[in-house]
DNA sequence: ACCGCCGATGTAAGCGCTTTCATGTCATCA
DNA sequence: TGATGACATGAAAGCGCTTACATCGGCGGT
């Protein structure tokens, strides 16, 4: 074990240098030395030492992705998308996930260690002009996915256009006292999906009430969970408020949205219609309506875009703003069709309408766990 | 950008020695020289080389981790418990992933390459003895998750234990005609699930009829998927088989298994009682039965091991074998109480709080937010 | 005043690889 | 037949860092 491309010439009877030619297959090498060479380093088990590799040639094929909340579930499918793509390259991907915003600076000075990646993919971390000087100092290629600065590559959602849509969508349902459960105010795309809803309700000349806008204050996940969603709720039903519609700024909140609504006694979407943000796996088989990012598209263009930047570092810096997909589904159904199609789970179209409302009025069994 | 330990000497006025000592917190430093030295990496903005550093030290503080099939939704839930282990630990942890078990040999051959990480966690993949003496001849700690061989750790449900309760729990219910969807014959997992369904169905003196028993030949995921357990309901359809109860290796596809007994018209549980296996998201939120695999514990331990071994190459070789656990949800009610509890989705109403609690809150048990 | 010791610092030898440049060997052409 | 390249290979200089080992003052003990 752990030979070194000084043992493969020794046993192949030639220099280091051409056992490294053969290795990186330059083809200033003739047939027979290649051969020896090969099996040298065959019969030896010879793995090549990446370190002293990437040492030696300044380049490590590997690109860093910070994530804070990876436990968030929209994190890990984003990286799903981020992994095909990279499969396909040579490029390996070394993760850094921040459990919290502020554990992100501590990621981030790693991640912009030299030699250990190639360029770095920030995700939906807040900018500020410190953090974007640091990042253009360490001259490490960045391409920023769900945020925006204007010095630096990004790949981002429209999200105050995924505001406006799923607003207008609610008010096109009818409803008239629409609630925003958004995630912690620092957040930059729940910011500007509030911003997206409050433009729209102004412009349908809508009542909004005094704290029908409800943020969390959560570190972790940075609001964006299910219990941060739930308790939204509660504290809105608390102040004896009932909104007829609901934003969430994610799916994960607007899952514990739901649960709240039905924890009051209160039908979804009878009595209030939900409407969430990211198109989560879950969110299909809940019947969420909800805002659908591209993830692949995400993924695969915050991917390209590095590439470029790390082929090229003077290339100009671009924005690549991608358009959200209303996805309607169960949760935002018209009255009368929510009777008709019956099943809150679009999963179930054999489930009949007798048996929603049987469940509607009983009590399930108890879990005991 | 891309200064040295040099540049910074110079700037301080001591050699490099003296500098690297700093950075590595050696206290064999004046407490004068120390500032003098930390100011001049900080007004140069300076980060370490990674790979000169681990070259130099031989180490890398990366543990890679090999991972068929990421886009599974049961992976991307283990990475999730990996992460949150790693975090804590001064390790970053770069994945390798491949999309079929083919690909797992040249993406774990990249895994195997020195200087490149300390460690390699090999997720569900097959162990012949030639990989075995690969992975020993590499000389580097390796820790098996999800599947095993004698000579290395490894980390794993009791895959047969698994089957056989589930098996039982679809018998306890009354289930006489029990089908059982598996993934890919190859994959080790599915076939030790089979092991346990087969074991308590003859146990238990029931008949099997012939050709109830559906493998995937799918490579893409290796059968685990949504498609390939609905393609195998449908093929037992076609044969104008219809069981009363459903085994299906894995979670995923269990919820293709619904799917398409709800294509035939027929429901769940009321017709044909559902079980799955893994316990991902997705089951909570559609009420599917399954065993509970410990993904979290998987995950910490697996890392705790190859940590262990990290330290000290010579310990002795262990197996840690998790107890699955049976998650009783709506596709395996009683007949009698499917009726009155009505909906197929325990994410509605009826269901109590306490178990969708406890999963929010944390990926599981010795959680300290 | 001398010896020995200790703590602070410098010197230099790698870590395992890539790559430039120099060298050597032939076939080729005038 | 000797000059001329084309081609295969070797020698050696790094890449940026860590870490023995050597060095150098200054100190207390005698």
């Amino acid at each position: 074990m752990g030979s070194t491309i000084y043992d493969i010439a020794r046993k192949a009877g030639v220099s280091i240098a051409t056992v490294s030619r053969v290795l990186n297959e330059s083809d200033r090498v003739s047939a027979d030395t290649r051969l020896a060479v090969l099996n040298a380093a065959e019969s030896l088990g010879y793995h090549p030492h990446t370190s002293a590799r990437n040492l030696a040639r300044r380049k490590s094929d590997v690109v860093s992705a910070v994530i804070p909340m990876m436990t968030n579930l929209f994190f890990t499918e984003v990286l799903r998308g981020l992994q095909d793509r990279l499969v396909e390259s040579d490029y390996q991907l070394i993760v850094h996930s921040a459990r919290t915003l502020d554990e992100v600076d501590s990621q981030l000075e790693r991640a912009l260690n030299r030699g250990q990646s190639d360029g770095v993919l920030l995700f939906s971390s807040p900018i500020e002009n410190g953090r974007a000087r640091q990042l253009a100092q360490s001259g490490l290629p960045v391409v920023l996915v769900d945020s925006f600065h204007p010095d630096l590559d990004s790949v981002t959602t429209d999200n105050r256009l995924g505001g406006e849509m799923a607003t207008q969508h609610l008010i096109d349902l009818g409803c008239k006292r629409i609630a925003l459960v958004m995630a912690n105010p620092k957040s930059r795309p729940s910011v500007d999906r509030r911003d997206g809803f409050l433009r729209i309700m102004k412009t349908a000349g809508l009542e909004l009430p005094p704290d029908f806008i409800v943020s969390s204050e959560d570190p972790l996940h940075h609001g964006y969970s299910e219990i941060s969603g739930r308790q939204a709720m509660e504290s809105l039903f608390k102040r004896g408020k009932v909104p007829d519609g609901v934003f969430a700024t994610s799916d994960v909140q607007a899952l514990g949205v739901i649960r709240a609504i039905q924890d009051a006694g209160l039908r979804v979407p009878d009595d209030i219609r939900v409407i969430g943000f990211d198109d989560i796996v879950v969110s299909r088989y809940v019947g969420l309506s909800t805002l659908r990012q591209p993830r692949y598209e995400i993924g695969s263009t915050a991917i390209d875009k590095l590439m470029a930047r790390i082929d090229q570092s003077s290339r100009p810096v671009s924005h690549t703003l991608f358009v959200p997909h209303l996805i309607e589904r169960h949760t935002t159904t018209r009255s009368g069709a929510a009777a008709i199609l019956g099943s809150f789970n679009e999963f179930l179209p054999g489930v009949t309408t007798a048996e929603v409302q049987a469940d509607v009025s009983g009590n399930g069994p108890g879990k005991a766990r």
